[in-house]
DNA sequence: TCTGGGGTCCTAGGACCC
DNA sequence: TCTGGGGTCCTAGGACCC
């Protein structure tokens, strides 16, 4: 048996721990540049906000029905996410924290009452976080996801399903009548890996519930759609297919990408930010332990302003040899920004890809026998990630990045920011008396 | 005026090889 | 008139996830 335990609407939810006043109200999370919803409340549910709604159409509700937009603050949310994860992993002996707000964990040999179990880790996290969450069992993962939507919607949806599931759901326990009506009561879209194109396909050809897609055969999904699609029926079915993982695996690439505050016209502000973009990738990548041996940049104008001439363009360069340097890394997403820059474009987006990763340890001369990376700039980018970790991001740089009192067109919006409760020190949450 | 960011996996099709 | 067969590797694009 599988859990998966997800914190409900959790960036809502991290900025309510700190400011109890927004209990009860509707309120959302706008993504970077305070662009879009991406959090929203049961209360902005109930106002009709979908996933993604842009702000600038939210504006109204914000005067007229008291909702709250705040801009994301994931220092926050990451940091909230670490305790969670951790009282989340006592439910069983391996967890795998699969985004920031979810885990599975693995139920194999965990004996008793695992509904009680799990009520009991679901209440120590309320009481302990002040998280609110739903947990789902099952024999597969998807059926793990499947039951964690029915904990979810039969809390916040009474009558869409039966009432007893609400807040911990566990389908191994179910017969397989109570399953086929659990599963008849689920759309086809709202199961794990069903998207909106899928989803509509599967509708086009009588598929219409979670019932439905349990029924179809293997090959007919694989035939008609995919493996993928083979393996949600299987999974469907208490069959695993997709593999529990313990530990992350690396990862293959690494993107640090941003919509700018403003449009840009100019190389050289784009230069800065590409120089920003590539930095912070470059810091993730040697966080994993990796060397990159292909970079990718783009930039392209907004898709959205339909009245500007629109400009979209990336390339991509292999290195000389694999690196892990800040400086290399730079100097190679430049070259590629200079070389795909036009002028008389608005610009509104940018960004760098480490692609081709590997170990750092792995040894790949280059023809003239220089060494991967010399022990010298190793050293150097060691003590820039150390000083940036201590006195915060940014403090050691590149020249590139401009000065760091300029104006930046590009700088991110973030206009509603909450403080970094439990992040920095400025930010301490006070207790009153 | 104003629309996010970061990933994964799969497939089809082209290039290339013998 | 008539122009093989089988395989691998790579890439771009699409679909999905949160």
């Amino acid at each position: 048996m599988l859990a998966l335990v997800d914190g409900n609407n959790f960036y809502c939810s991290c900025e309510r721990v700190f400011q109890p006043w927004l209990q009860g109200r509707p309120v959302v999370v706008l993504s970077n540049n305070d662009g879009c919803a991406i959090a929203r409340s049961d209360e902005a549910k109930a106002l009709g906000i979908k996933m993604g709604a842009p702000y600038f159409q939210l504006r109204e509700l914000e005067r007229d029905a008291g909702l709250i937009a705040l801009s994301a603050n994931f220092a926050l949310y990451g940091d909230m996410s670490d305790r969670m994860m951790t009282l989340a992993a006592g439910l069983g002996h391996m967890q795998e924290v699969y985004s920031i707000d979810e885990s599975f964990i693995d139920l194999s040999g965990i004996p008793g009452d695992l509904v009680l179990r799990a009520r009991k880790i679901r209440r120590r996290i309320h009481q302990w976080i002040g998280i609110p969450t739903c947990i789902g069992i099952g024999p597969t993962k998807t059926l793990a996801k499947l039951a964690n939507a029915i904990a979810k919607s039969a809390e916040r949806k009474p009558g869409s399903y039966p009432a007893h599931h609400a807040q911990i759901c566990h389908l191994g326990e179910c017969n397989a009548q109570e399953l086929a009506a659990l599963l008849q009561a689920t759309e086809v879209g709202d199961v794990w890996g069903v998207g909106r194109k899928i989803g509509a396909q599967l509708r086009e050809n009588g598929v219409h519930t979670a019932l439905d897609l349990q029924r179809m055969s293997p090959a007919a999904a694989k035939a008609g759609w995919s493996v993928v699609l083979e393996k949600t029926v299987r999974e469907l079915n208490g069959v695993p297919c997709i593999e529990f993982e313990d530990e992350p695996p690396a990862k293959q690439q690494i993107a640090c990408t941003r919509s700018f505050g403003h449009p840009v016209t100019e190389l050289i502000e784009l230069q800065e930010a590409i120089t920003e973009f590539a930095c912070r990738a470059a810091e993730k990548l040697r966080k994993q332990g990796s060397h990159t041996g292909h970079i990718m940049a783009f930039i392209r104008t907004s898709p959205f302003r339909k009245q500007d001439p629109q400009y979209s363009r990336s390339a991509s360069i292999p290195l000389p040899s694999p690196t892990s340097d800040s400086a290399h890394i730079t100097q190679a997403a430049n070259a590629i920004i200079k070389r795909i820059y036009r002028p008389g474009f608005k610009y509104a987006k940018a960004g760098v890809m480490l692609m081709d990763l590997q170990p750092a340890t792995r040894e790949q001369l280059t023809l003239d026998f220089d060494e991967v990376m010399p022990e010298n700039r190793v050293r150097l980018m060691d003590a820039m990630d150390q000083v940036n970790q201590r006195y915060g991001r940014g403090t050691l740089k590149l020249a590139s990045a401009g000065a760091p009192k300029a104006i930046k067109l590009w700088a991110m919006k973030q206009e509603r920011i909450s403080s970094g409760f439990t992040t920095d020190w400025e930010g301490l949450a006070l207790a009153n008396k």
